[in-house]
DNA sequence: CGTCCACTTGACGCGGCTCAACAGCGGTGG
DNA sequence: CCACCGCTGTTGAGCCGCGTCAAGTGGACG
């Protein structure tokens, strides 16, 4: 059906806060400098070091931002997904990335070209606050992850991170909330800088004291969630 | 002399690099907004937790930006100097400030209020690419501290302190390069997560090993940079 | 149903934190 | 100017906890 190939296309900047104040019309411009594509899990959207073209908008399915080190570790940045987008640095700066983006599910992007966004950002300059405004919040999670890693137990941190994903990715449920884990333990560990051996055996605790139920390895429900602060 | 006055003022606006794309007339009609103000060493600037309601730029000085926990520890995470502002989030969010600001020496700032610096920025957007420029660089600052935080070991955080304020405050000699420290080493410990105790300790084998030499405890010589990696 | 990879659990060692004692330095007041 | 005091830095001893290595288990997917 015609109508639906727009519709797919609306999708992408419908719900993306960065153009949330421009109007129908303003939106279908936008459409045509769009390009679209699809990520299977485990697929490298950005490698560290490539010079980025696009402004990458994430349309459907998560991501995950980490940096490799030399000795074979991952430390994890951030978890983007539905109306977040990243390869902003290089808009303002001719850089190469920072760090490197993988699907951690189907994914499917939105690019726009560097050159067509510059130019929509002079256009409409409230896009440039929308993103000031997410580089501000995006600052203050990794102010915040500092303190945690700088300051903070295992422990602590091991309750931050449940409670972040908690928000992030859990629903009310009767008997607690229950979080989609959007890592693995690897993941989580790789996140706020463990091994998975740490937190595997956190988390074994948290369950022996009926703070935390493990349904598999995707999910955890959180019964007590105030006994995580 | 009257024209030293306006000297005075023009430092404010001449060497910060948010201003660099304006000439001297729009420059003249900024200072008009600017308030300046001077505090001592040890002096609070600003309190985590208050309303923010200027920009703030550093005209001369240095202060440290920090989180203090509910454990009464402490976590830096900048360190500004001359040129580099902060209060920003409060432009485009009205939100209360995620950090404290100290004076690590006197300092002058100077101060726009948050109102003409929205006027400013929709008449000069291009002062807004340079906010976001600057703030891009600040993400990557935190990503790399995250990463060194997760991932390396605590001799190597204390090798990239050292090599991180050899760049920034460090000058060339003939023996090696001098750095004029800006945080004692209770500030250095609490500015990459060790304990006060465990930076003197890798700071004396430093000495020992023949890589560095401290001079009292305001300076440290690099004797060798290259064993720093 | 079988294979493989991720997760779990245990044992162990090392390294950074804690506690404690002392030294050095700067600031203050007599 | 000196004496005192408090804060910061240094150094030592000991402990605890996380990382490492290793073995065994379980779940996911073909």
């Amino acid at each position: 059906m015609h109508h639906c190939e727009t519709c797919k296309n609306n999708v992408c900047t419908k719900r993306v806060p960065i153009f949330s104040l421009l109007n129908h019309d303003e939106l279908n411009k936008i459409i045509n400098l769009i390009n679209r594509k699809v990520y299977k899990r485990n697929e490298i959207i950005i490698l560290e070091g490539q010079y980025l073209k696009n402004l990458v908008i994430i349309n459907n399915g998560k991501v995950k931002a980490f940096k490799n080190t030399i000795d074979g570790k991952q430390q994890i940045l951030y978890i983007f997904s539905s109306g977040d987008f990243f390869g902003e640095k290089s808009l303002f700066m001719n850089e190469k990335a920072s760090y490197s983006i993988e699907a951690l599910e189907e994914t499917s992007i939105c690019m726009i070209g560097k050159k067509d966004f510059q130019n929509l950002l002079s256009q409409y300059p409230n896009i440039g606050l929308k993103i000031m405004e997410e580089l501000s919040k995006r600052i203050e999670r990794l102010e915040n992850a500092i303190e945690n890693m700088g300051t903070k137990s295992v422990d602590a941190r091991i309750y931050d991170v449940l409670l972040e994903f908690a928000k992030s990715y859990g629903t009310q449920e009767k008997e607690g909330i229950l979080i989609d884990l959007p890592l693995s333990r690897e993941g989580i560990a790789n996140y706020i800088g463990l091994t998975r051996e740490t937190v595997s055996r956190k988390l074994s605790n948290l369950q022996e004291e009926n703070i935390i139920k493990m349904i598999g390895n995707k999910k955890i429900l959180i019964k007590d969630k105030h006994k995580l602060f």
